[in-house]
DNA sequence: CAGTATCCGTTGCGATACTG
DNA sequence: CAGTATCGCAACGGATACTG
């Protein structure tokens, strides 16, 4: 439990850059904290939000989160089972980065990947 | 060149972040951009600024900053060669994100893992 | 509902050696 | 100096099946 999973960070200057992503790596991480800024959600509700993550994943992502302090996780013994998430006041501090985040990729997206509608536009 | 390495957003909510982040996600990148917001840098400088960052890993990530229009990549024609890297006007547009990620982690450094000292202090 | 377990291909990334 | 090439292992992460 809360192994060392992230590299050690030698402190050269950036280190503290370097540190704040190492938390927020991993391809859902900050989207899933983007989601819990708006309030507590249960583990479907984040499956949904998030689009495209798989089962094993998600789970895989909230544990880590859980174990670097940034959200918290409350089981309802109760069937059936049920499991909300929410910031802790740790993961709540992000927000600033989060909302960094947001705003240049909102100002930037049709820069790059424009993810195009899937249904195809009248060519052809 | 500039092949669809990033994955595709099917721009759910939370796809700006999404994005934004696929630009910055490898444990090199943001440290690289935030060492390149004081200014221009020669190749073996950002090796020595990065800490421990292999040759090979740290010209990819030029390569895909580059890719992406983050960077810029200046090559003279000498000898001994001197490439030197800068942010572009795109790049320079993600220092809020730096920032937020410098701050957050000036201020929690003592949270998580705390880098110990090389040298052992007196213990034993 | 909210997971866990297993399988397995893909990618990441360090080590090392070579080059214009 | 600033790379490129090749190797090889380890971690990532999707698909699928099972569970309290």
């Amino acid at each position: 439990m809360a192994k060392a999973r992230h590299s050690r960070f030698d402190c050269s200057p950036g280190c503290a850059v370097e540190a704040a992503i190492s938390l927020i790596d991993g391809k859902w991480k900050c989207v899933i904290l983007f989601h819990l800024l708006s309030g507590t959600m249960r583990f479907n509700e984040l499956r949904r939000a998030a689009g495209t993550v798989t089962q094993r994943m998600l789970t895989n992502q909230l544990r880590e989160l859980e174990e670097d302090g940034l959200i918290t996780r409350k089981v309802y013994a109760q069937v059936p089972p049920k499991v909300e998430y929410s910031l802790s006041e740790l993961g709540h501090s992000m927000a600033p980065i989060l909302k960094s985040l947001k705003d240049w990729g909102d100002a930037n997206l049709d820069r790059f990947g424009r993810p195009e509608p899937i249904e195809r536009l009248a060519a052809e």
